[in-house]
Order: structure tokens, then sequence, then C-alpha cells
DNA sequence: TCGATGATCTAGCAATGCTAGAAAATCTAG
DNA sequence: CTAGATTTTCTAGCATTGCTAGATCATCGA
């Protein structure tokens, strides 16, 4: 047979890194609806049905992996935040890095948390890199000087503001310019008005 | 030529009601992957080009216009609520009838906030009944006992932080039975703890 | 060199949104 | 009541989609 060993595998692994590429770069630049498995197999190459080699379940699993890699970064992003400064510096820091990666991967961000995915959520055999975005806000969250009585209840509806502005303002029904007001707004209203300068919000 | 007049005008008009109301049905029983143009020419019996009589930019036209009907229900629902009450109380009103809504016609809701639509929005030409479910949200924050100093700001956020719970429970990305505490966490955040009495929060 | 095993491709299916051109129905004139 | 014009509707088809069965090609061990 051929190299059932080493370097075999790792030309697979490499190819299958070639379509998740392939597919990432195709949302990003043209839409989802972009990424056809015949696009993506002129992409790497090869003919359709390599992809099923690798996605048994098709176009949805590309999706899928498309969208942990994400919460991967994003768990990254909001991981390294660091816990130097006061409250509001800190939620700030929190809410920028979030609504930055949405801005900046809107595609991913797509099949995060708009498209139809295979990744359980909300149950025991949630994939960690999911649960650590989460995680992120909750410690962000359990650090205030008056934390909430319910972190995890909280933690969920901050989530949900987050995600509702990013959802919001990737669909155009914000009005634009305003982001820094909201962010303001938003901190405010979770970490409380005292226990920071104001940030002077001035950039675009 | 047929009765170019007011029965033949009615007969359209009603047509075109049966082709949104099959449009609607289909998607909220079986998800709008299932509203094709083929299944919703068999519904109103007629064939498919018929469709393209009443909407000729075709399907994306038909999912817009039924968002703009939850547009128009979601307006009404927030906007027949009554002033009476304490600040939390009219605030876990309002948030309420907005996840209400958004619960019970989740393919609805998908129309107007998921799908691509082709409605202006965030622009002078969105339509006004688009543009009234958010004054409904921002009429609510001014009537606050100590308003926000940008009410159109605060708005966006509130309106972000209850469209994301409203998606994230739809994808299922939330611990189900909770609801009620999170409606509670977003309450006391934007309307303050004081005010009224703790309402009890059990229903299902 | 040959047969077996694995990898890959060709070609096709059923379904989709959409549309050109034929057919049918309806109205107006005589 | 008939004939022509007009409007309405349908049939049939295109290109595209995700996906897959079966043929072809490459590679390996003996």
């Amino acid at each position: 047979m051929a190299p059932s060993s080493p370097r075999r595998a790792r030309q697979l692994s490499e190819r299958r890194d070639r379509i998740l590429a392939a597919a990432r770069d195709l949302a990003e630049e043209q839409g989802w609806e972009a990424v056809t498995t015949r696009r993506l197999a002129d992409a790497i190459e090869y003919s359709q049905p390599v992809l099923y080699g690798h996605f048994p379940q098709g176009r949805t699993e590309i999706v899928t992996a498309v969208a942990l890699t994400g919460f991967e970064e994003l768990a990254v992003a909001l991981g390294s935040l660091g816990d130097a400064g006061s409250d509001a510096e800190r939620m700030r820091a929190l809410v920028r890095a979030y609504l930055d990666f949405a801005g900046r991967h809107p595609a991913t961000y797509d099949a995060m948390f708009l498209l139809p995915v295979l990744v359980p959520f909300a149950s025991d055999d949630t994939p960690a890199v999911v649960r650590q975005g989460f995680d992120a806000i909750t410690s962000t969250l359990s650090r205030l000087e008056s934390p909430p009585d319910d972190v995890g209840t909280a933690a969920e509806v901050l989530w949900g503001a987050v995600h509702g502005l990013a959802a919001l303002h990737r669909a155009g029904r914000l009005a634009a310019g305003n982001e820094d007001l909201r962010i303001e707004a938003l901190v405010r209203l979770v970490a409380g008005g005292a226990g920071s300068r104001d940030p002077g919000a001035s950039a675009g």
C-alpha cells in the first residue's frame, strides 16, 4: 500500500488544512454561498470526492471545521487579555476583543454563530475550545469589584449583548460610526460607571 | 383584457397573500431550506413563474416580504405594552414581549435578522414598520426614572442584548431552562436593581 | 512482472432558482 | 357569435448545487 506511515499521514493532514484554508478564504472574500464543493476541489487541485474523504458529512462538516478554528482563535484572543486595569478597562478590553474578532473575520464568525453546524452546544460534549471563549467572559465578570450574584447567568447575558451587537452590526442594522459609543454604553452598564477614567474613545 | 379592474386586483392581492402565508408556514414548520419555489407553487396551485409575477426578485423577495410582516407584528407587540408599572416592570414586559415573539415565530425571526433580505436598514429608506420596533425600545428607555444620556445608543445596545439572547437561544447555545434568570439579569442591568418588587420569576 | 490494495477521477443523479417560448384563457371589435 | 389581439399561465429547459457509484489509475508486496 501507499506509505501508510507518517509521511502519508502528514500529506493527508496538510491537504485537510488546505481545504479548510480554501474554504475560509473563499468565505471571507466572497461569502459562504460561494464556497461550493466544486470550487473547493479546484482550489486544492483535486476532485470533489477527495473532500468527502476528509469530511464525510460533506460541506456542513467543512463549515463546522472552520467554525472550530474560529472558536480557537476567539478563545486565544479573549484569554490573553491580562487582568491589569480597572473593572471598566478589563471589561472594555474584553468587549473590544470580541467585536474586533467578529469584525475582522465576519464569515468565520458567521460559521460560528449563524450557519448550521455539527457541534453539540450547551451540552457535555461541547468542545473545549468553544467553552473557553465563554469562560473568558465568566472570568472577567467574576473579577469585577462587585461581581454579579449569578456569574453564569450574567455571562450568558453579556455574551448575548456582545453577540447581538456583532450580529446587528454585521447585518448592517446599526448606525455606522457609533461603534465606540455602543461599547462604552455596554461597558458602563456591566462594569458600573465608576472605577476608570474615561477612555476618550475617539478611534474610528 | 382580463378584468383589469378591482376584481382582478383583489384576486392578485389574495394570491400574493397566499404565497406569503405558504412561505411562512413552510418555513416555521420545516425551516427556510424547505421553502423552494416548486413547493410554493404547489401550495398555491400555480406554476413557478406565477411567483415571479408577484415577486420579480424571486425567492429573496419572498423572504423579504415575510420579514416585513414579522417586523409589523413585532412593532405591534412592542407598541401595545402600556406605560404602567415600575421601571423594571416595563422593561421586563418589553424584553419578554421581544423574546416571546422570537420564540414563537423562529423562522420569521430568522427572516428578519438572519437571512439576506432586500430591505435598506439604518438608512433613510428603512421601512416605517422596521423603525417602529426600535422606537418602542427607545421609548421604554426614555421613560426610565433616570434615562441614559444617549437614549439612541442605549437603545441600540439594549436591542443588541435582546437580539443576542434570542439568537443564541435559537441556535441552542444557551443553557435550557435559565431563560427567566437571564431576563431578570438583563432587566436589573438596564432598569437598575431598585424600583420594583421581585417578580418571583418561576414560570417555565 | 503480476495481482492486490488503495487513491483518485469521471460521470451522473436529484434538487435548486430562475426563465424563454409555447399554450391557453379572456377580452374587444365587428 | 366569431376573429383577432392581449393577457395569463404553463411546459420545458438551463445552469448550478451537494453528493456518490463505479471506473480508472497508481503504488505496493511477492
